[in-house]
DNA sequence: CTAACTTAGTTGAAGATTTACACTAAGACG
DNA sequence: CGTCTTAGTGTAAATCTTCAACTAAGTTAG
């Protein structure tokens, strides 16, 4: 039953990242250009190994690479799942522990500069992005984006994704895009205000050539909160 | 960023399960004695490395080690989550990706001699067993716990624990059971009805010194089903 | 044979919630 | 000052939940 150290096989192990943020169209996925075999110059999930002296636990190493990728360091992060098997690394037994990360859109405006050179933004279409992309890293993806689109019916995900500051409208709109489908305003307000989740910034408006709308933030900007029903 | 193959550092890495089943006093699970240091001696979870040869995924390594402990080939059985750490294994850095499998009460009763020598079943009190067991296995078997309790108010998830045909009465003394808490008898069976994963068993009637009642079986024994709404 | 008992399964009224949509509010603009 | 636009609220009708009583179908005791 038991066996000694020696027995042990120790398969590959990397630490993947889907990170997320929305653009001009819609919910875009980090994708970086791998530099070396396997899958030299194809499209990836941002990921690397566990470091043994940095990297305290697997979410510390997710942090890592997030920060290394993006500049980013506290945004909202869970952990996906992990897929493990003979065939997914020409190289050999390997698995991957896939974490979610949702960045701001603040996040991303600020640091674009941050975001590393062979990283960039991808518009997100359908279950992928449309394209081929290395190891199984688009089913990968697709998982992640499940993930994602269930949690939208029934938590403040679509929260993590805006500008700190954001109005009530601005977020409705979010959570339409990523549902794809019309939601009533009364109802969506009621839903919100019951979840409490968001906490008015004094005094601040946004202002345009109509009435100005309330701005509200997140009361805490990396967890999500569940609702009792469905939205 | 990327690097050569021998700069990748590979963790230990085990997959954990945590085989639930009913017993008389309620939910137990399935603890191992380990034969072997670290923690010889004490009770654990059941686990092993992965076998390079025999395991094609993670997957199958979780069905191979659940096979080995109950004999078991086809419960339900769903991933949790991966832990991973410097500290949890006084070897090294190790990783544990752990299992959930829920055994129906048939299969423990006919397959109780199945049952490895080093492995019996625990009560559930509260939050784990009530003694200290091997590991990080104290924290792992609560957050199964906290999945497996939250999955009851929008799953069918207890109706994988009864045995192979059941009554709707039965069904809901487990969902009673497992929320601590009473259910109204007539939403109950709407629910169930709605969420329609039940066949009925054709002629068959469980009899007492009462009115007969209708039998069931799940339509799918190896997968979940959500409902639209909690219980 | 029948009345009492037990659990299975259904029904329905009262109350609570949701939905759909119209309405009012507060600004800019010309 | 009237029109336009988006913010935010109100409400009647429709739906869903809750609670408890009711009917159904057997066993058992007398």
């Amino acid at each position: 039953m038991t066996t000694h150290d020696n027995d042990a096989f120790k398969p590959i192990a990397t630490v993947d990242l889907a990170i997320f943020s929305l653009s001009p169209e819609g919910l875009a996925v980090l994708l970086v250009r791998r530099a070396a075999a396997p899958f030299s110059r194809e499209w990836a999930l941002p990921g690397g190994w566990i470091h043994i002296d940095e990297d305290a636990d697997l979410e510390a190493a997710a942090r890592r690479v997030l920060k290394e990728k993006t500049g980013v360091e506290t945004p909202y992060l869970e952990q996906l799942q992990t897929t493990g098997s003979r065939d997914r690394d020409p190289r050999g037994w390997s698995i991957s522990i896939v974490y979610i990360a949702l960045l701001s859109a603040d996040d991303v405006a600020k640091r674009q500069d941050a975001i590393a050179g062979d990283a960039e933004w991808r518009a997100i279409e359908g279950e992928g992005v449309g394209f081929s992309i290395a190891f199984d890293h688009a089913l990968l993806l697709k998982e992640a984006l499940g993930r994602i689109r269930s949690k939208v019916e029934y938590t403040n995900l679509p929260g993590h994704l805006l500008p700190v500051r954001f109005t009530l409208s601005e977020l409705q709109s979010v959570y339409e895009n990523l549902l794809g489908r019309k939601l009533d305003k009364s109802a969506f307000r009621k839903r919100m205000a019951e979840a409490d989740f968001l906490e008015p910034v004094e005094g601040e408006m946004r202002r345009a050539s109509n009435r100005p709308a309330q701005m509200f933030r997140l009361k805490d900007a990396q967890s999500l909160v569940l609702f009792d029903r469905r939205i």
